[in-house]
DNA sequence: ATTAGCACTCTTAGCTTGAGAGTGCTAATC
DNA sequence: GATTAGCACTCTCAAGCTAAGAGTGCTAAT
């Protein structure tokens, strides 16, 4: 049975209401602060109806309604619609000329959206996994110590301090580096792998036992690069919600945040478009009083990352929901500002 | 008036029991727990005489006593050199050869110094700021994009993407690269300066137009690299302490610690030894419930970096000691080891 | 100098109670 | 038939009260 349109209004009424409120609302203050033009008795019985069919839930007898998960998705999905027409076009003034590492960019904005929304953020940084390796070098640091630097396509970057058991003369550094450079290069990096440590292998001839040591180690690193990093931010917003007012909770939160596995399957994108999962819709037990509204952010079109927003189900997605698009929109417009190849 | 013997130890009894249970002590619980050969009511005079020194207080009459910050500072100057006598000599086995950034190591200590003890830590990271610049290079990356790198005595690296307005050729590149690694490798990143800026400029001849505009690019990407770095590890076990139930007050404490000016200035590094600061002792009126106790970190003998265990007054001063000790001699001989020259 | 004893103080956990908010049902009304 | 007024009933929660418990400080005896 379809929700007819009062159900839905004061359906998004309570919702309103509870989002601010954090009590549960009863049929008496919806009838005074909405005007539905029915008394708050039709309310009471509307409402009873919304219990039945799952949209609401009431705490105690004699207690108002607050939101079940399948209320919010209704209202996320049905109501939320005619909010979200607006479209962001930002346009960028200026930009100073050096920049930091795109990893502080990205912090940067976590930041931002965290103070705006007050809520906690959590980030799965750019990762190098999955793209073109534009640039790989080696630098000579001292006699026994060299530096790899990886650039990828879309421009993030990581050096590493590699460490040599036995001392390297410069010509076979050069010829090492000509080497790495022209095999890696244009290749994803997960294509760089024993096939290619071979054709290596096989191209350095006589320096082969030494050259092969140090390709091991350079793929080594390569490896380390891999681990997925994760960020958050405003983690304290969650003592700003009266639900979390118990310490328990509270620590459980903070150790979800902490807890690497979840968070990042929880911020893997599915898609493209700015994804909302609420309560008990995770498959992870943990999010289960939780709402994550997430969206990715992109390099020129390729998706690097992603932003979640997470909080109690009792949030607010339509303010929300517009701020992670705007964010994102603007971060991924920055970052391919940025990493855009001869822009002028 | 010096302590005598029964007020130290009954000092020592108080200030160990209050640790554990974060509840006033009284003189029968005193009497009880400890040996002292002395009845309740003797140690009744003693603990009213201690009041009356500054060494303890009362939360209100007919409760026990607490310890105040001048008996914590008694305790940690006067009873504690007894236990602090060992020393720990750590002997490394075997490293791999290929190593994180320098940051990703000292992060890793923190998590397991802010595992081990409970306690919040907070870190300084490594610094580039009073460090010799060993290896300075700029990379292209494509015709309007250079990639500098920067590597200091110590093993600290930075590297930033530079954005140029115009494209740069590759003599004039080659020529820049010669240029700033002539002029500032050796040189203290402080003492990189107008004064070399000028120098610079003369040097450039011809190209002085253009090469004057990228050492101003490249000495404002030197600027950034100032910022202090701060880390925090663990802030959530503050919840784990029963005086932060209080939701407010834990998020002050969440506030302090994300106040870089505060924590930038409590762990700049006095001296070579571990320090202690206990409660009012401390400048900022914010840190005046708190303690922190404090180690720096070191390259090769130069102090880079600071770590804190930050909490409650109420501490476990003696084995905190230990273990900020034992992890910070443990990270200097690792940082020291992975930097330090031709080792073999 | 030490200790037993005791009156006194202060806090806190547990209990009771009444106000307030809200519901659901019934009967009257539009 | 849908809406509404009215009312009895339920449940929560804050306020006030009380008694138990912990601890002190003082006095007088050892």
């Amino acid at each position: 049975m379809p929700l007819d349109d009062r159900k839905k209004r004061i359906l998004e009424a309570v919702i309103n209401d509870y989002i601010l409120t954090a009590e549960p609302i009863g049929s008496r203050t919806i009838a005074k602060r909405y005007d539905l033009g029915v008394s708050s008795a039709t309310i009471r019985n509307e409402m009873a109806d919304l219990e039945e069919m799952g949209y609401l839930e009431q705490p105690h007898t004699s207690a108002g309604r607050i939101p079940s998960d399948k209320g919010y998705r209704f209202y996320v999905n049905n109501i939320l619609e005619h909010y979200l027409k607006e479209t962001y076009d930002y346009e960028f003034e200026s930009f100073n000329e050096v920049f930091a590492e795109i990893d502080e960019i990205v912090k940067k904005y976590a930041k931002l959206l965290s103070s705006i929304t007050n809520h906690t953020i959590v980030v799965k940084m750019p990762r190098i996994d999955e793209n073109t390796i534009k640039r790989i070098q080696i630098l000579p640091v001292d006699s026994n110590k060299l530096i790899l630097l990886v650039m990828t396509e879309s421009g993030i970057m990581k050096n590493y301090l590699i460490s040599l058991k036995d001392n390297i003369d410069s010509n076979l550094f050069e010829f090492l580096n000509n080497l790495i450079n022209n095999k890696m290069t244009g290749k994803r990096k997960r294509e760089v792998d024993k096939t290619l440590r071979d054709e290596i292998k096989k191209e350095s001839g006589s320096a082969m036992g030494f050259i092969d040591k140090i390709t091991d180690t350079i793929l080594n690193s390569l490896k380390q690069m891999d681990e997925t990093d994760l960020y958050s931010e405003g983690i304290s917003n969650i003592l700003n919600f009266p639900e979390y007012k118990d310490l328990f909770k509270a620590k459980t939160f903070f150790d979800l945040i902490d807890n690497k596995d979840i968070m990042n399957s929880v911020l893997e994108p599915e898609d493209d478009s700015i994804e909302v999962t609420i309560g008990s819709e995770s498959k992870f037990e943990e999010m289960w009083d939780l709402s994550i509204i997430k969206s990715t952010y992109k390099i020129n079109g390729e998706i690097v990352g992603t932003f979640g927003i997470i909080g109690p189900t009792r949030m607010n997605y339509k303010r929300l929901i517009n701020e992670i698009n705007m964010m994102s929109n603007e971060l991924s417009k920055v970052l391919s500002y940025i990493y855009q190849e001869n822009k002028r």
